[in-house]
DNA sequence: TATAATACCTTGTATCACAAAGTACCTAAA
DNA sequence: TTTAGGTACTTTGTGATACAAGGTATTATA
């Protein structure tokens, strides 16, 4: 599992939604159904089943840790934060995104 | 296969190659290495095993058709076309897109 | 003690893109 | 004329992403 400029670039083509919950992470900690619904907030329809297995899979891979919190309301949540990790992966999402946005923008010109 | 606007948007997270394809076509026909040429001119790595099964997919669905020509440096060329449809799809896309980046900008802001 | 609401998790499936290998055509050199 | 090399198109197998659908657990309320 590498991590090259090059590699970082072809996650986006696939996966836009990962580089989505780290921007959101990086604003302030969030639980699973918050972050849902600010995706679906900018449009982004995702469901709970595509999201646990991302957070898990982040997690797993030091981007993001998390911390149980009581709430008032029903059963606990989990509370995921960005690590220093996720927050260099998130930097080198934000280039590849721009690379790609500004990428497209160049082929529909010419 | 729907086709309702929510869906080219969910299409959009995986798929911004079908994009990228039907962009370069909307300017002129091209053959499949042309069209790696130019994706790779932007910065999109994209390999034959990849875009082959793409152009056949989408001529499928009458997005695109094709005509054989005759080169001077080798075998003959199929080169794809955009089709009327074709066209509806990248209108539509052309949205999602918007949509897609106009979306991640404002998670990022807030 | 049911019932509803909230929150988290798992399993099976379809699709996208890649890697790798294969087929076919054309040209030029041996 | 046969061989080698380049160009172009195609297929097969694999890994990863996201979805649909269903399941488990906790809390508050009737």
């Amino acid at each position: 599992m590498e991590n090259t400029a090059e590699n970082v670039r072809a996650q986006m083509r696939k996966g836009v939604l990962e580089y989505c919950i780290l921007s959101i992470l990086n604003k302030r900690e969030a639980y699973a159904s918050a972050i849902i619904e600010e995706l679906k907030s900018v449009g982004m329809i995702v469901v709970e089943g595509t999201l646990y297995p991302l957070l898990i899979r982040q997690k797993n891979q030091g981007l993001l840790s998390y911390r149980w919190e009581e709430s008032t309301q029903g059963p606990p949540r989990k509370y995921y934060v960005l690590s220093d990790k996720g927050r260099e992966q998130l930097a080198q999402m934000d280039a590849a995104w721009q690379e790609l946005v500004d990428g497209i923008q160049t082929l529909k010109q010419a």
